[in-house]
DNA sequence: CACGTACCCGAAAAGGCTTTCTGAATCTAT
DNA sequence: ATAGATTCAGAAAGCCTTTTCGGGTACGTG
């Protein structure tokens, strides 16, 4: 009983007409009768569908595309190689398609122009509805090189025309909930070691998180933000310098999770204990880093999935006529853990 | 300039009319010359091109599809929430798919057997000319529910029936790479510590490693393998057992990478040097563990992207009439990094 | 009894492409 | 010069579905 793929085109799906046949009406009869149109007698109706069953019919989405001038597809463009961003993204927008209707190409550019092109131009020939970018990480990137004919919609990393369609998480607001919090764990001298200075959004949660501190009358502890990489070894690597500088630290704003870690492994070897001497914060909330950390670990939540339902959302609306554009920052969220145990 | 989405439908994309139109031809010739077909004068071929070229001519995929019953595309159905998986067989699926031949529908069931169902119908109903199944854990899962009449390739995770096309990694290979590495790096005191026992894979990762020492004339440091958790946490605890019940060891092979950062930690902490005084090698060589751990980890990479890149090519097959089925075990291989090094 | 009105159903066109088959024109050979 | 062989272009069928529109039946009404 395993499937029985017969060799070299397997025989006939049964289409419309089969259904239309054992049932004794015409097809248009039949394919009225299994889309609910009205101008069916119910007796007739019930016969088509017990036909359909009988014969497992399912309808040729290709001819019902090529009709109805839409595929019910989109393409989802990404550049992230890890699929740190895109799967998330991806369930969130087969979420919001509300499932079964709009079907999700995935592809992957590997960060190369070339290959996205191809890509464009092969999902353009499938005749997608529209298009959702991801870009391989938060700062802006170039438009698509082609004009392309459907909607888009660029998500997590915005594109750098700001006429197009952008759904991006607030780096701003993201920094300014990290210090709020840690402020609000009772923590008064505030550290921030933050990634690679390239990234934008870097210096994004950066200024939130100075906003926030100018708000709480505080100053960043160490004397400004440490920037390096997103690399766990310069989490440790700045945190033995901020130690050195301002050994009365008594909170750590981790740019990333991965920083975090760091952050935790340097605090521990200087014989500090988490939390209770120190707080720590991560950003992006990868849950494989910050649930197994010692102790697991407090992170700004960046809600990819809620992004990737949004832009599916921009893509539906524009690919029925909405007009909207421009950037849409979506809000984040603190995930605490144990990291960051308010004070006694 | 940005793209010019009309609201609602877009002005017409070109169709080949519009081409032959403008090449004074008829569309079946225009078809003819677009697709390298002989009966074609070189002129004429060239005036068709041409004419393509200006329109931004791109073939309506699912008209073709429609006519030449298969449309191109293969659905890839995962239940791997991080697509810590997925990805890379998504990608090395994508190599072997000539790119532009074929376009991959990328769909999470969310380890939902109901949701996976309704993926597969979906997909069907698009005509995709076969499906990828990429398992949430290395286990045999059950077959999909539907009987499909389209060919099943099975990754990462086999089919329960052997009668299907399943593509693994070999994991009592990896184990045994894993002790015959360490057992080159000098050492012989080896243990294992592995994750959730219902894993089968976990299993024949230790009975790959007990070979491999039996080979070499050793037994298991510590009396047995360690089950556990696929954790940090688990792989912290279960070291402290373990240099209380055999200080000496002097190597542990992890289950995975997580496990083995926890490891790492847990030796860091009693004092131990690594790989000075023990080696640590780890399982599936998740860069973003191995390569950030003190020191970096040497891991068995189990080759997720050749995995897919197989897949794609069984799936090619047996969408050509290949009729070949059972289970494929892909060999692993050892990443050496610094947590080995050999002892002088 | 004739006619209007619902109510159902079916014929046919459309959507864009490929392919086969036919037909016309050019060329070769006798 | 004419029969036969090539070469190239076009007409048309077909893939599968949806939808519009016209026709048929049954019924109620004047």
């Amino acid at each position: 009983m395993a499937s029985q793929a017969g060799p070299a085109g397997a025989s006939k799906a049964t289409t419309l007409t089969d259904v239309a046949r054992l049932a004794g009406v015409s097809i248009a009869t039949a394919s009225k009768a299994l889309n609910g149109r009205a101008q069916v007698k119910a007796e007739t109706r019930a016969r088509v569908i017990d036909a359909a069953e009988r014969l497992q019919f399912s309808p040729n989405a290709l001819a019902r595309g090529l009709l109805a001038g839409r595929s019910g597809t989109v393409g989802l463009i990404t550049s992230d190689l890890e699929g740190r961003f895109s799967i998330p993204v991806l369930m969130g927008a087969e979420d919001a398609f509300g499932s079964g209707q709009t079907s999700v190409f995935l592809c992957d550019a590997r960060g190369d122009a070339i290959r996205e092109q191809h890509h464009v131009r092969a999902l353009l020939s499938r005749r997608v509805d529209g298009l959702i970018v991801v870009g391989a990480r938060p700062d802006p990137r170039p438009p698509l090189a082609a004009e392309v004919p459907i909607p888009v919609v660029y998500a997590y990393a915005p594109s750098e025309d700001p006429g197009d369609v952008s759904i991006v998480s607030d780096n701003v607001g993201g920094g300014r909930m990290a210090v709020e919090h840690l402020v609000a764990c009772g923590r008064q001298r505030i550290a921030h070691i933050s990634g690679d200075p390239t990234y934008g959004a870097a210096h994004d949660r950066e200024r939130g998180a100075l906003e926030a501190l100018g708000e709480a009358g505080l100053a960043l502890a160490g004397g400004r933000a440490y920037y390096g990489s997103w690399s766990e070894a310069w989490g440790r690597g700045a945190t033995r310098m901020l130690l050195e500088r301002d050994p009365d630290v008594d909170a750590i704003f981790a740019g990333s999770d991965q920083i975090a870690r760091g952050v935790l492994d340097a605090l521990h070897e200087a014989g500090r204990d988490v939390p209770g001497d120190v707080a720590v914060i991560g950003f992006d909330n990868w849950e494989v880093l910050a649930t197994n950390a010692r102790p697991p670990l407090t992170s700004v939540d960046i809600n990819l999935e809620h992004l990737g339902r949004v832009a599916a959302q921009r893509l539906f609306a524009a690919i029925d006529g909405s007009t909207r554009s421009g950037t849409e920052s979506l809000p984040c969220r603190v995930v605490a853990r144990g990291s960051t145990t308010p004070l006694d």
